[in-house]
DNA sequence: CCTACATTCTCTAGTGACTAGAGGAGCAAG
DNA sequence: CTTGCTCCTCTAGTCACTAGAGAATGTAGG
C-alpha cells in the first residue's frame, strides 16, 4: 500500500500532507498568494517540517479552491473570509450567504451599466474621429468639453 | 474694470491665476488629487506665490479638465500622458489617438462580456439557494467545486 | 558522497490611483 | 488680534497581490 510522506498517525486512514509548491500546482494559485493568504489570516497557518516548511493537508487545499473560485467570481477577501466563517457553522442559516451574494449580484449589475454607457460614450467619440490631423481630432475634443457627451452620469 | 488677484502683467488681457482650491471646485478634482498629479508628472508644476502657494492659470484648470473627463471615461494615466502629448502636436496625425480610444473601447467590451459571464453564474447559483441550512446551502457548495460551474472561463 | 538544480524560506518593496491624517504656516474678515 | 479657513509638506494606508534578493533545504543523477 503506498504512502504519502511524512504520515503521523498510525491509524489506517493516513491524512495526505502537500508541499506549498504541491498545493499551488492544485489550486492555481500562486506560491506568494498562499503565503500572502496566511498573512491576512484568510488560511490558517500550517504545521511545518522540522526545516521549517509548510505541509498542508487536504481541507487546506479545498479551503484554497474555494478561496479561488470566490476570487474568479470577483468576491473581495473581507467577502470571502465571512463566507468561510460562515461554512464553519453548518447549522446555521444560510440567509446571510444568500446576501452576500446577492449584494455582489447588484454590484457586478452596476459596474455592467456604468461599463454600458462608458462604451455608448466611447463609440460615440470614435465614430466622430475623422482620422485627420491633432488639431481636427474629435477625440481630444470630446475629452476636452463634457458637454458634448450623452450622458452626465460620469 | 475688476481684476483677479495678483496678475503679473501690464498688458491688456490678464491670465487668470487661481489657488489650488479654486481649481479643485471648478475641475471636480480633489486638492490631494491635483498634487498628486503634480507629482507624478502629468500636470506641470506651477508658479508659486512668495509664500509658496500654488497658482494654475486656466490653462492648467483646462488640462485638469482633460484629464478628469479621460479618468472618467476609465482611460488610465499613462494613456492620458500620451494623449495630452500628442494633443501638444496639433499637426499631427490623430491616428494614435484613434487607437488608444480603440484599445481603450476594446478593454471595455472585454470587461463587459467577463462581468456578463460572471453574472450568469452568480445568478445561477442564487437561484438554487433554497434559504435554509449553511449545510445545504447551493451557493456554498458552488463556491467550492468548480465543475458546477457553465464556464471554464473564470 | 558530490554536485546541480529545484523548491522553499523570510523579508522588503512595488503596483495604480489615489485618500487620510499629522503638524505647521499663511491669510482674510470681523 | 483672534478666529477659522486654506494651504504647505510628509508619511502611511488602501487592495490584492507580484517581484526580487539572498539564504537554506531537498532531490536526482553520476
Amino acid at each position: 500500500m503506498p504512502r504519502k510522506s511524512s504520515n503521523t498517525g498510525e491509524t489506517g486512514e493516513v491524512a495526505a500532507s502537500h508541499a506549498i509548491g504541491t498545493v499551488a500546482r492544485r489550486t492555481g494559485i500562486k506560491v506568494p498568494t498562499i503565503r500572502y493568504y496566511e498573512s491576512i489570516g484568510l488560511l490558517r497557518e500550517p504545521v511545518r517540517t522540522e526545516a521549517g516548511r509548510r505541509v498542508y493537508d487536504d481541507a487546506a487545499v479545498s479551503r484554497l479552491k474555494f478561496i479561488r473560485h470566490a476570487r474568479e467570481l470577483g468576491f473581495e477577501i473581507e467577502q470571502i473570509r465571512r463566507l468561510l466563517e460562515l461554512a464553519g457553522e453548518p447549522q446555521g442559516s444560510c440567509a446571510e450567504i444568500d446576501k452576500i451574494a446577492k449584494a455582489h449580484l447588484a454590484d457586478i449589475d452596476s459596474r455592467i451599466a456604468r461599463l454600458k454607457a462608458l462604451r455608448v460614450e466611447m463609440q460615440h467619440m470614435i465614430s466622430e474621429c475623422a482620422h485627420g490631423k491633432v488639431c481636427e481630432c474629435r477625440i481630444l475634443e470630446v475629452l476636452s468639453n463634457h458637454s458634448y457627451c450623452q450622458h452626465d452620469k460620469h
